[in-house]
DNA sequence: AATGAATGAGCTTTCATTCAT
DNA sequence: TATGAATGAAAGCTCATTCAT
């Protein structure tokens, strides 16, 4: 029979995780001592690997981790009109990078990418959360192509990876420069959107 | 008077620096060992810091000269028409995505990303790599507002970064998916430029 | 009063004890982890310590309890006449060998030799586990040089180490070699005795 | 070029050797740290990676030197005469173990056998070093068999097995008890060879 | 200028042992 | 009595860096 209930061992684990996340954020993953982790949690060193099999391996959980957060924010876009449902993602992805601690999990993100240059499930990890905003993109400028707001011929999941591409691009550069004037971004790219998929010949037409 | 020239310290570092950028590219710069960097160039390890003081200003120079390699491509395109320009920077940037080669310094670039968030040196270079294309980009957007085809109150600082973001992440992706379809890619990049630059109102107010 | 009776407590020890020998012959001490040891006998690790101050006094327990079983045979051999006490005792030790657990507990006598090389315990019993087998083997062999079947000039304490050695050596071999074919190692033990303590000149006198 | 001559490395790696058998037979494998190693060779840690992948490598470059050693005093012995073979066998054994340097190899070899029950390697070099002495003594012993000196009806190769048994015990032995009187074992060991291939018939066949 | 053997600090990981429950 | 989470001291090993040659 356990001692401690199987809450209480999902809760260390968190814990750890988080300890983690604050290393890495903060001195990168291969700075990062296993003891510095244990520092951070107040805890031993030893304790880390009763919850995670190895280094390579706490960074993976956190990399999931990540990718669960990130999908919640897509389900509320993709019932939408296109520009409505594009217009709520840009504010889901750019709005959520004003608030400190996402741009703290920003920092671990861009880290991540370079991880999954050398690792294969990092890797794997980062391709699959890319999907699923790709999938919420791409059927958006799909309906918006149907209705004739984009042209035929464009391929709409090459143009979903470029609208993910911003997002990004932009995290990236945001993790360079903090006081980087995000509102200013957000209407640039509304503006960018909305001509994007403007009614091209209705001023014609009306 | 020194016992070599100059020229043979000049080329000898850079074949220094390119067998270094091989085993950063396909290892990580973590994983590469200064003695990896060595057999590969086919030279002993202490020569290495003949050259450079340390692995990290190893990584940093490799980082220059990247960003110097960069901002070769931009002259072309400032001079020009601003849709022109920014239809021949989307060929510069997303033409050359396609070589072998330049696929193999982009996985660098990803890790000097990541590298970036834990290196002020790094990161500063980073930084000044993007400063050029944004003041490009910027400056072709500008002419394009002043010509009246993008709306006045649009920051134009901001949608440069938004383009620039463009390009980042999609050598992100691209990474991650090597036989992603740079053609489309191309293709729907241009239509949103298009459309962004269309004189959509123009000729109806003129 | 003790909450359980002591019985259990020793029963308990020997179960203990048997899943440690288990383990032990199969991965050697070193490489026994107590957990693994508490997970053989299927309870916790800190269950051990209730009954062994250390896992080094676990293998000394081991030890105590192999040499215990040893002195057994022994009794019975050292009564007969010297050939057939010394072909009894070859029957009992080499007979015992083709049986499995015995040959899995041989796997933990070899190590245990190892182990006394450093731990002054184990030695101490490994020695006090030859003196029983030695005292026999000598005063078997003490009656066959009185009954002049030996010459008059051996020792019989040295030719009794002798004797004692080919059965640890023998040991060692299907430790090795675990097809060796113990029936024709036992012909040749019975006919290399026989001659020992054959009456050399008795036909020539007769 | 090499900075240092190949007889340097050579003799550099012995040096190490030595300086690892000294502290195995001193205190185990296993209580011996690297470090130890180290301190004991008066170098560096590091260095003994340069010589050997692991510590388990040095212990297995350790028995594979031993066993050379062994070899060698073979060839000699399987010339002669069988009885005069087989007293060369135990003069050559026997009568090195008398000598300090060789009474501390062979506390290494006990924890070498100790260690071959769950290495591999180590028990591959354990069984190939008494295969010499195995074919050694099988081929005096078969000579001796075939002039009528054993009976027809003996395993030769069995019989070998016990020989060899008792130079494994009384090794075992005397690491026990180094006060052991080996001159009483070896004039004991002599009679039990002189008496087992005595032509005991003969005289009177004859 | 180049070599490469050597250094040694520091890493990740293991595991015998303890102790609050 | 039994549990098993936690400890923390090492352990084996790596590798950036140095320096005698």
């Amino acid at each position: 029979m356990p001692r401690v209930s199987a809450a209480y061992l999902e809760a260390r684990r968190e814990e750890i995780l988080a300890a983690a996340a604050r290393c890495f954020a903060r001195d990168g993953f291969h700075r990062t001592t296993m003891q510095a982790v244990a520092d951070e949690l107040g805890a031993s060193a030893g304790v880390l690997y009763r919850y995670f099999r190895s280094k390579e391996e706490m960074v993976a959980a956190i990399a999931r981790e990540h990718r669960r957060q990130e999908s919640a924010a897509l389900d509320a876009a993709t019932a939408a009109d296109p520009l409505a449902g594009l217009q709520t993602l840009v504010d889901a992805y750019l709005g959520r990078l004003t608030e400190t601690r996402e741009r703290e999990w920003r920092r671990l993100t861009v880290q991540l990418w370079g991880e999954s240059m050398r690792d294969r499930r990092i890797q794997r990890l980062a391709r699959e959360g890319l999907a699923e905003p790709l999938r919420a993109l791409g059927e958006l400028l799909a309906r918006a192509q149907h209705e004739g707001r984009l042209p035929a011929d464009v391929d709409v999941e090459a143009l979903a990876r470029l609208l993910a591409a911003v997002f990004q691009g932009i995290v990236l550069q945001q993790t360079w420069e903090p006081r980087l004037d995000l509102a200013n971004v957000r209407r640039a790219a509304e503006m960018l959107l909305t001509r994007l998929l403007q009614r091209a010949t209705a001023p014609v037409s009306g």
